[in-house]
DNA sequence: TGTACATCAGTGAACGCGCGTTCACTGATGTAC
DNA sequence: TGTACATCAGTGAACGCGCGTTCACTGATGTAC
């Protein structure tokens, strides 16, 4: 295992995870094939063994966001008691989203133009699409006005919003007038639907 | 006027207008000194009498970003009674972003790294936040437990979300239970703050 | 009004670089018999 | 158990390309007298 063999054994897994930090830790227009096939210290033509080209590449890294964004945020939903699970959903994408910030954009953003050509990705994205959906009609009051379409589309819409201006700095605790980034969350989460409850 | 004089006159300017154009038509990888001076039609070391080099380009042509997005939401509150001008104004910003995707991006996006160098851009984005401060504040009921800083925070935040993700087809009319886009937008911005009315 | 000259905007050739992708190849693996 | 051979993962040289930036330059403008 300590010396490298010719034949990697997973190599795919590897550039999947040096695609990713090298997209952390450099941002997106450091994330070059050859970048990648470099950091796992392997020919610059290796890749093409894996990945048909560099976008088949960006949109596997793209789909292996949406399943670890969706993991975290199970992990945080089943942390949570049942009144709490869509709020905790909507904590654990915030902090998806400053863990992963040039993964976030990837996996929204337009870099990819062709999603049908990428099952993968479709997927993955519907299967944390469909977990949003479920969480917003399990937090749905009974008798509840507003579809939980409706209500998982604001709630999708705050979440995001916040992690993007939170991760670029537009958002402080400062501007927002929270004592820490903890207080900020939950004051702007407080915001959907209703006034915050009087403590 | 017709025939391209040596000097051109208002190159600075032009070029921000072409950056524009390409940034949206292409895409921001598309988007180099060398395409937006052939667009111009000018020589490719023309741009460097203007800026010092294509960060500044990219900074100058975010800051003009901040200051055609403020204006469309200006415009859009001035059209409306008193009472729905913060929400006006959060349809401006839907607009903006619709017609302008990839410039939203840019100016919200970690392309520039240190806006300290860019006083033009602090002070564009730093106008069109107060903006948003002065609409939330005036919006309010009196007697409101909420800060305006917390309510322009979610404000901006959930208007900010959609815009992304609307502009990048996650969330559509379909999705979101709603018969177009209008109504989708009234419904998400029903969201902020209390259940809708009932109509 | 005319001229000398400084200033400044734009030119065009050139540099070094890293990129995505192709190609013919080689080394390792696993299967048939 | 041993051997022949097909398969497949990874190699390394090479391609053409567009990029940001530099340099010495030239043409146009405007000001001093």
């Amino acid at each position: 295992m300590a010396k490298p063999a010719y034949h990697h054994g997973n190599l795919r897994d590897a550039l999947l995870a040096a695609a990713i930090e090298i997209l952390e830790a450099e941002g997106l227009s450091a994330l070059t094939l050859r970048a990648v096939a470099r950091r796992v210290g392997v020919s610059q033509t290796a890749p093409y063994r894996h990945f048909e080209g560099k976008e088949a590449l960006l949109a596997a890294v793209a789909a292996e966001g949406f399943r670890r964004k969706h993991q975290i945020q199970l992990n945080y939903a089943n942390a949570a008691p049942d009144t709490g699970k869509f709020r905790a959903a909507g904590k654990g994408y915030v902090a998806f989203g400053q863990e992963n910030p040039e993964l976030l954009k990837l996996m929204f953003g337009a870099v990819i133009r062709d999603w049908s050509q990428y099952p993968e990705l479709v997927a993955a994205s519907r299967v944390n699409y469909d977990g949003l959906l479920a969480a917003a009609a399990a937090a749905l009051p009974e008798g509840s006005l507003v579809p939980a379409e409706t209500v998982a589309s604001a709630a999708w819409s705050l979440v995001h919003g916040l992690t993007l201006l939170l991760v670029d700095g537009q958002i402080t605790p400062e501007r927002a007038g929270a004592v820490d980034q903890d207080a900020l969350v939950d004051q702007v989460l407080n915001m959907l639907g209703g006034p915050p409850p009087k403590t």
